[in-house]
DNA sequence: CATGAATGAGGTTTCATTCAT
DNA sequence: AATGAATGAAACCTCATTCAT
């Protein structure tokens, strides 16, 4: 790999473990230049801003994160099959990269400024991916279509943030996975007994 | 009411409209001041410190949306028409008060230490009678018994506060309201066309 | 005097001092703030930044040698008088406030914002008055007439200010009275002896 | 021309751009590199500092200037021809190169440490010329011996410099060399009227 | 109780200079 | 000779908090 990169990586690196103990504020950038084993003024040959440095996390990260996902996805028949896999995926990832994840969660996607930011850029094919999967569910039968897609979108990334949150939010315990299983079927069926409605 | 609480919550109001336009950090004590029609100084009379200022918002206003809550549930029969009137009177109280919303969802509840604050002695009633009302469900036979409640809580309260963040971070667009039957519904019977299963 | 204009013009003394040592930009706040025993963040609540106190500097010192030289000017008859009492009183006071003497021609005069600063605002009475008072001279029939006045007072100024520049720049050696005499009797009828021309 | 002056010369023409432009401490050694397409690194093979550089324009150009200068006083006789010349080619020149004019009036001439520059060196040779002039001048009769022949050149020195400063800072417009008779009218016979005195 | 002037620690950022390649 | 990535010192400025009035 290139030196230029490897130095960069390494800075992104250091700022994705800093900024997801501190969150963005309580954060130095002498901090994230300790971590890295650089000077501080290295950080801003690689990086406008501190601000700029936050938001380039993701974009490395997200799209790594994207193009994974789509591998996993590659093979799948049935949006049902991929909402599935997708949950499975989005679960095990981000218990995988809770550093990122904290992130992710507690920092960017809480930002007044994220959807003008370039991390909003790279997150946006993700949550169109689930749009589309949710608009082939319909067209193939296997889901309502009496209920509005960006609902449904709303009912699966926030059980899944929900999750996700409460985990980070309590000190990372127990496998996320563990939950697959019971968050698909209830996505699936809802809250209630058959026959009972809301 | 006593003038010591009449200014109290002078500044709590004052703090409520500044931390819910700039976020914590960007906030000044000297803007909650100014808005509030009192010194500096004078803050540091009611509150310990930016923080204990900060914290005591939700305390106070989340109180208030408890007990208001509280009484929207008065009279009403089973735990399904409990869960109804919560989710409609979640969206609606919050849309009625963006800026403790925005407080709420864009600040505490992504705080690292949220859990260890006032505030969150405060928010726990709110979550707490959710869980109860789902016990209750699941005693009557109306809500499904072999899902956690715990899982069940996240599909709710996951879904109100993605479609609440979403709302506030795109300028607060739209009646929430209006997405309250759908949501109601997708709660209620899941994402799939009756017969297909996830 | 009132406690709050007392420790504005402590904070604009040291100023004067120490940016006429060291020149603008190699003065520092830390060195002003010492030098009038405040703390650094206490210059922040008099001035908006380190220019605005730079250039917070002429304008209250600038003000006051153009009262005085009004004063001086009170009671004199013809422009001649006049102009020889203003070589007299613009030599006397600026060697009498070095500090602010080379503030005033080594940093305010030269610098490329000084046309737009409030500091030149304070400087243009006392080029005004040089004006005047070649009119006045001009309809007296004292002072040629086939010479543009603004030439007239370039000659004036350009000497005064050159011999007050080199004299800083040398260490001020000497009493610049001395060379009063010479100087308006060079003004008055320039460097040719009689008969001659240039 | 061997490569290594060229590319002195190379470095030295961007300085006079960049430190005419911005001043000296707002310009910076990146700046000046780029304008001379060479690296950073660069610039110290050449010149042993910043201040180093920036003293390092006038030397060559005012040898240049002077050199010129000097050619164009060839074959003229008296004094009073020669100032004359001078005061033409004074503004001539620096009317010509207005970049290296600002260098020199709004940097240089009003540097603390011009006088233990090299810059100084190179200068005085130029003020030394008119202190020879004006000896010649009074030796021949034409210039008054009873006026000290440094506040004689003060006077020349003064209104040229005075205005050619206003010239720079006004944004430099118009003719400098419109100006030329009356200036050298005024510089021989003084403002005052025949028959009057200061 | 209320004030608001004073504090000073600490953060981000810039930039002249070095040095290994 | 030329490069330009890396350095790190140092500067300006902000702002939560205190305390004398």
């Amino acid at each position: 790999m290139p030196k230029k990169k490897v130095k960069r990586q390494l800075i992104i690196d250091a700022a994705i473990e800093v900024f997801s103990r501190n969150g963005f504020h309580d954060s130095t950038i002498s901090q994230i230049a300790q971590r890295a084993n650089v000077a501080e003024g290295t950080i801003y040959q690689y990086f406008k801003s501190k601000e700029d440095l936050f938001f380039s996390i993701p974009v490395d990260k997200t799209q790594q994160f994207y193009k994974e996902l789509e591998l996993h996805l590659q093979g799948i028949n049935g949006a049902l099959n991929k909402i599935r896999k997708f949950v499975w995926y989005y679960l095990y990832h981000l218990q995988d990269n809770p550093e990122y994840a904290r992130a992710l969660m507690l920092e960017m996607r809480v930002n007044r400024n994220f959807a003008n930011t370039k991390a909003f850029g790279a997150y946006r094919p993700l949550t169109k991916r689930i749009l589309e999967i949710i608009k082939e569910g319909q067209e193939e039968g296997a889901i309502r279509k009496d209920i509005n897609i960006y609902m449904i979108r709303h009912l699966i990334l926030g059980l899944l943030e929900h999750i996700l949150t409460r985990w980070l939010l309590k000190g990372q315990k127990g496998d996320l996975l563990d939950q697959y299983n019971e968050a698909v079927e209830l996505l699936s069926q809802g809250i209630c007994q058959p026959e009972k409605v809301l």
